[in-house]
RNA sequence: CGGGGCGUAGCGUAGUGGCUAGCGCGCCUGCUUUGGGAGCAGGAGAUCGGGAGUUCGAAUCUCCCCGCCCCGACCA
C-alpha cells in the first residue's frame, strides 16, 4: 500500500519550463521523473512502480510466447562490437569510453553482437533451434539531439529480442511469433498503435515493421490508408503509376523561356506565352545531387520535392546524400542551373535516377540544357530513358494508395516497437554457424525485435490526459485505486484506512492519501493530476454512511454503502480492464 | 553539427548600470480553517550557470566557457 503521508512524492502546480510535450509536463508535474541531464532521467517512486508494471507486462508476453529472458551488462568491452565493425560504424552515437589500463569499452546501445556470440557459445547444433531470447535493460546512445522528455532519451529502457533459426522459413515463423506477442503486448498496454511498414536500412535484411503509437507529439511520419489498412512508414511508401501513352505526343519541341530559373517563375511564362493549363506537375524537374562523392540527378514532377531520406532508403550503400552546391555546379559546367533537361543526360555522364511518378511514356515541360530555354513534349522513353527507378518525390496526403488506390492519409506517431528479420549479418561476422542434419556447417538467421519501454510509458501519457492530469490505464497505474481520506476526525481516516487494506488482502493495489495536513481540494488535484484509474473518497458523505467513487477517466460519480465499498470498486475494475 | 531561444531559492518567475535581488507556489513555527490547489502572523532558503574583463558601482554591459529547450540535419 503507498501511504501519501510517508511517499517520496513532491508534486508541481506549475508545469517544468523546459518541458514541451504533455507527457514530460505531465510525468514531471505528478512526480514520476525528474531530469537530471539533456535525455538523462530519474525516477521517482511511483514512476518506478509505473515503468515496473509496464516492463512486466512486457516480460509476461514475452515469456508466455516461450521466449527466455537474459541479461547483459551495458558496460562492454570493445571487441565484440569491432568484429561487425559497428565500433566506428556507430560513430558518434556510441558511448565509447576507457578502464585505468587504458581499454576501450562502451555503453550498449543495442546488443546484437553480444546475443550473437552468447548463442555462439552455447549452441552448436539445428537440434537447439530454433531459439529466442530476450533482456530488458537500460541502453546508451549519445543521441544528436534528445528531445521531448522520456521519448528520446539517451539513457532508456529497452526491451530487446532476438531470434535464431536454420532457415528463412523458420525465420519467417519466429518473426510472427514475435509479431503476434506485439500485438498482444500492447494491447495490454491500452495503446493505440498501427503496424506500418518499415525499410530495413543499414541493418540489412528483408523484413521490417514498425508499431507506431499516433499522437501529434510523435517524432515518425507515416502513411495510413483509411480504406484498406495499408500503413508504411513514409520512407517505405510506395508510389505505382501506371505507364503512360505517349503515342499522340507531338515531337520535342524547345521554347524560349527566358529568366525562368524556378518551376513557378517557369509555369507563369508557359501559360502566358505557350496556351494555358501548365502546372507544377507539367513539369520535370532534375535535382542534382551529390551521393557519396557522385553526381547524380533524381527526376521528379516539378510540384514535388526530393525526399532525402526516402530517395537514400532506396539507393543502399550511399552513406552521404546532399544536394548540390555552387563548387558542384562548378565541377561540371555543362549543366545549365535552372535549365537542366535529361535529354543529354548522356554526355554530362551523370547517372538519371526518376521517381516512380516520371513513369514511361509521360510527357513533360523540362530544361533544354540552354539558358533560358525549355522543352515541351519531352517524352520518356522517346527524348530520354532514366538509368534507374526510385522512390524520390516526398509523399503527400492524398496520394494513391498503393494497395487500393484510395487517398491516403499522413499521421504523427511515436515507434513503440519495430520488428525485423536481420537475416545472416551478423551470425556471418561472429561466426555463428550450427551443424545441419547432414552435418554440414550452416550460419545461423537471426530476426531483432525491440520495444522502448522507457518510451512506452511517455506514450501511454500522451495518449491518455486530460486538461488536470494523467489517466493511466489499470494495468500501468502505480496503483489501481487512489482513496483520499479527508475532515479533521479520525472516522474518514480509519474508514479509508479499513477499505484499503480489506482491498489490498483481495490483490487489489492501493494508494491511501492519509496525510491530515493538506485540504480536501489539494488532495482531489493530486489524485486527478497522478492519473490513478478509480479514486474513492471517504469523508464528508460519511455522515451518511457513504462513500464516493469516482472513475478518473469518464469523471463518473457515485455514493455506495461503506459496506459496499469493496464489492464496488471491484466491480468498477473489472469494468475498465 | 546548422538556426533560434533561455539560464535569478526545490518549482514557476520579476528585475536591462545604483541602495538590503522582489513576488507566487512549496518548506518550517503558531493560531484559525478543512469537499476543489485556505487565511493571518512570523521564519528558513540565492556565491543571480562559471570564469575573465569594463566601471566608483554589474543579475544587468563585453568576451570566453558550461548547461538547458525548440526547429532542422541525425537517429536500432
Amino acid at each position: 500500500m503507498l501511504r501519501m503521508s510517508s511517499l517520496f512524492l513532491r508534486t508541481l502546480r506549475d508545469d517544468p519550463a523546459d518541458a514541451e510535450v504533455p507527457s514530460h509536463k505531465l510525468l514531471v508535474r505528478a512526480g514520476y521523473i525528474r531530469r537530471i541531464a539533456a535525455g538523462i532521467y530519474s525516477w521517482l517512486p511511483l514512476g518506478v512502480i509505473t515503468l515496473r508494471n509496464v516492463e512486466n507486462i512486457i516480460r509476461e508476453e514475452m515469456d508466455k510466447a516461450g521466449f527466455q529472458e537474459v541479461h547483459f551488462p551495458a558496460l562492454l568491452p570493445r571487441e565484440a562490437y569491432e568484429a561487425t565493425n559497428r565500433w566506428e560504424e556507430y560513430g558518434p552515437s556510441l558511448f565509447r569510453l576507457q578502464d585505468r589500463k587504458g581499454g576501450d569499452y562502451l555503453l550498449g546501445p543495442t546488443h546484437e553482437e553480444m546475443f550473437t556470440l552468447m548463442v555462439k557459445g552455447e549452441y552448436s547444433s539445428y537440434k537447439d533451434l530454433p531459439l529466442t531470447i530476450y533482456q530488458i535493460q537500460n541502453k546508451f546512445r549519445d543521441e544528436a539531439r534528445p528531445r521531448s522528455g522520456i521519448i528520446r532519451g539517451r539513457e532508456f529502457v529497452m526491451k530487446d529480442s532476438y531470434s535464431f533459426d536454420l532457415t528463412d522459413e523458420g525465420l519467417g515463423i519466429s518473426y510472427e511469433k514475435h509479431r503476434d506477442a506485439y500485438i498482444t503486448t500492447f494491447d495490454r498496454l491500452h495503446l493505440k498503435y498501427n503496424i506500418v511498414k518499415a525499410v530495413s536500412g543499414a541493418m540489412g535484411g528483408s523484413k521490417s515493421e514498425e508499431f507506431l503509437a499516433p499522437c501529434p507529439t510523435g517524432e515518425d511520419t507515416y502513411v495510413l490508408c483509411p480504406k484498406c489498412g495499408f500503413a508504411a512508414n513514409v520512407e517505405a511508401m510506395v508510389t505505382k503509376v501506371a505507364p503512360g501513352d505517349a503515342s499522340g505526343v507531338p515531337a520535342l519541341e524547345e521554347l524560349d523561356t527566358p529568366n525562368t530559373p524556378t518551376i513557378d517563375s517557369l509555369v507563369d511564362v508557359l501559360n502566358s506565352k505557350f496556351g494555358g493549363g501548365f502546372t507544377g506537375a507539367s513539369t520535370l524537374k532534375n535535382v542534382l545531387l551529390m551521393a557519396d562523392s557522385k553526381a547524380i540527378s533524381v527526376l521528379v514532377p516539378g510540384d514535388r520535392e526530393v525526399d532525402l531520406k526516402r530517395l537514400q532508403a532506396g539507393l543502399p550503400g550511399v552513406e552521404e546524400l546532399r544536394v548540390f552546391e555552387e563548387a558542384d555546379f562548378a565541377k561540371h559546367p555543362g549543366l545549365v542551373k535552372g535549365y537542366i533537361g535529361p535529354q543529354d543526360a548522356g554526355k554530362f555522364g551523370i547517372t538519371v535516377y526518376a521517381d516512380p511518378r516520371v513513369a514511361p511514356g509521360t510527357s513533360w515541360v523540362t530544361g533544354a540544357n540552354k539558358k533560358d530555354r525549355h522543352a515541351r513534349n519531352v517524352v520518356n522513353g522517346r527524348d530520354f530513358t532514366p538509368d534507374a527507378y526510385v522512390e524520390a518525390a516526398e509523399i503527400r496526403e492524398g496520394d494513391s494508395c498503393p494497395e487500393c488506390s484510395t487517398a491516403v492519409v499522413i499521421d504523427r506517431a511515436i515507434e513503440i516497437g519495430h520488428i525485423f528479420q536481420l537475416g545472416r549479418k551478423y551470425a556471418d561476422a561472429l561466426g555463428l554457424t550450427v551443424l545441419d542434419q547432414n552435418g554440414k556447417s550452416q550460419v545461423v538467421t537471426m530476426g531483432s525485435y525491440g520495444i522502448g519501454v522507457s518510451r512506452a510509458v511517455a506514450a501511454i501519457a500522451e495518449q491518455s490526459y486530460d486538461e488536470i492530469g494523467l489517466v493511466w490505464p489499470l494495468e500501468v497505474a502505480p496503483a489501481k485505486v487512489h482513496i483520499v481520506a479527508t475532515g479533521k476526525e479520525d472516522l474518514p481516516f480509519d474508514t479509508a484506512l479499513d477499505i484499503a487494506t480489506k482491498l489490498e488482502a483481495s490483490g487489489i493495489t492501493v494508494m491511501l492519501d492519509d496525510r491530515r495536513d493538506p485540504s480536501a481540494g489539494v488532495k482531489f488535484k493530486d489524485a486527478e493530476l497522478i492519473g490513478i484509474p478509480v479514486i474513492v473518497v471517504v469523508g464528508k458523505s460519511l455522515a451518511e454512511g457513504k462513500i464516493e467513487l469516482r472513475n478518473r477517466k469518464s469523471g463518473e460519480k457515485s455514493e455506495v454503502a461503506v459496506g459496499d465499498a469493496i464489492s464496488a470498486v471491484t466491480t468498477l475494475i473489472a469494468s475498465l480492464s
